[in-house]
DNA sequence: TAGGAATAGTCATATCACTGACTATGCAGC
DNA sequence: GCTGCATAGTCAGTGATATGACTATTCCTA
């Protein structure tokens, strides 16, 4: 029961294909959920087989067919009923995390590293963020968006993942230069 | 190759039953993975075949026996390899996100409700962290301790879950007092 | 003196998430 | 004419994670 709100939750922004929401949730939904597509298109055949969404095949000359999907009125009920029932908080299970947490028993430089690098990444995920955060938002300022916006579910959980990417760059910037400075390393 | 190195990190601290390690890791270490106690003692049972924890049991008059495990050479060695390996970036995987993606095609009020709730439990938590720190750097002051202190590994993943729930804190406050401006409920 | 919580641990099963390998078409560039 | 890339999708398998139901013992409380 967990991807497959997701996937039915991206679905409401309009017609998707398998292929199209593979690339979302690569990139875009990739701030609350990440999945390959085999594990996409293994779920939309589940949900389409139970009715909550519903596929159309699109011919297409110069490309492979495609399917587009939208949600049903079951779908949106199934999608009600999810939010209706009580979520279990979930933490962060990141890799990272567990090296940091050895870190004093090991060797640092790796550790190092990877959360220098990490850095870096989370940096560019925050600058994806905001471009997303802008081009959804359109026109209108933030506050005036947020008020007064028609769809602003997606940039809720868009401020929620650049606000999760900054933290990590900061921590990651923080505790990298930290363990620099308790074991100097010549590179 | 997950859990697995959350309970070597976690056994670094000394030695530890299975049940004890099932309560870090349903509070503490949950600031970065979260298991049952089923998994822990399925992981234990596997590590210690493998040769990377060794337990040694400890008879006990007023409640039952227990095994107690530590770390073997191998095990560190184990971990040094994994810290060496690139870890792949996670993402937050949140119900509560995927339903306030979906919050504007939904009655509102049960995600509020959510919201609000994982507001308090946030703010607990940030608590909860708060005290352990304290606990951690014992007398010295944060800066200090980072700078000097012998095991600081810990502390710095409870630095991270604590700018984690906070952030979560402030986010659910954030967006449940934007849903309830937009849509005035009675309760 | 029965019942519940805390300690300590096991077994069996289900479901999830992910990996890797694979098919097929068309377009652009070398 | 070949290679690589983007589009579009499938299959088979495995390891990781979670659920539910159990067994024992002791201490504390009502």
């Amino acid at each position: 029961m967990a991807l497959r709100h997701a996937v039915l939750a991206a679905l409401l922004d309009g017609e998707y294909s398998g292929y199209q929401l593979a690339k979302a949730f690569d990139v875009s939904l990739s701030n609350f959920w990440y999945a390959v597509p085999q594990q996409l298109y293994a779920e939309l055949a589940k949900l389409e087989r139970e009715g909550l969404i519903a596929g159309r095949q699109v011919i297409q000359r110069d490309r492979p067919n495609k399917r587009l999907f939208t949600v049903t009125d079951a779908g949106l009920a199934e999608l009600a009923a999810f939010a209706a029932t009580p979520s279990k908080p979930s933490s962060i299970r990141e890799d990272l995390l567990v090296m940091v947490q050895a870190v004093d028993r090991l060797d640092p430089a790796p550790v190092i590293a990877q959360l220098e690098e990490r850095a870096v990444t989370a940096a560019a995920k925050v600058e994806i963020f905001d471009r997303m955060l802008q081009r959804l938002r359109g026109e209108l300022d933030e506050e005036t968006f947020l008020r007064e916006g028609d769809r602003i579910g997606p940039y809720l959980t868009c401020l929620r993942g650049r606000r999760f990417e900054q933290e990590n760059r900061e921590w990651c910037e923080q505790v990298a230069a930290l363990l620099r400075a308790r074991a100097p390393l010549p590179s």
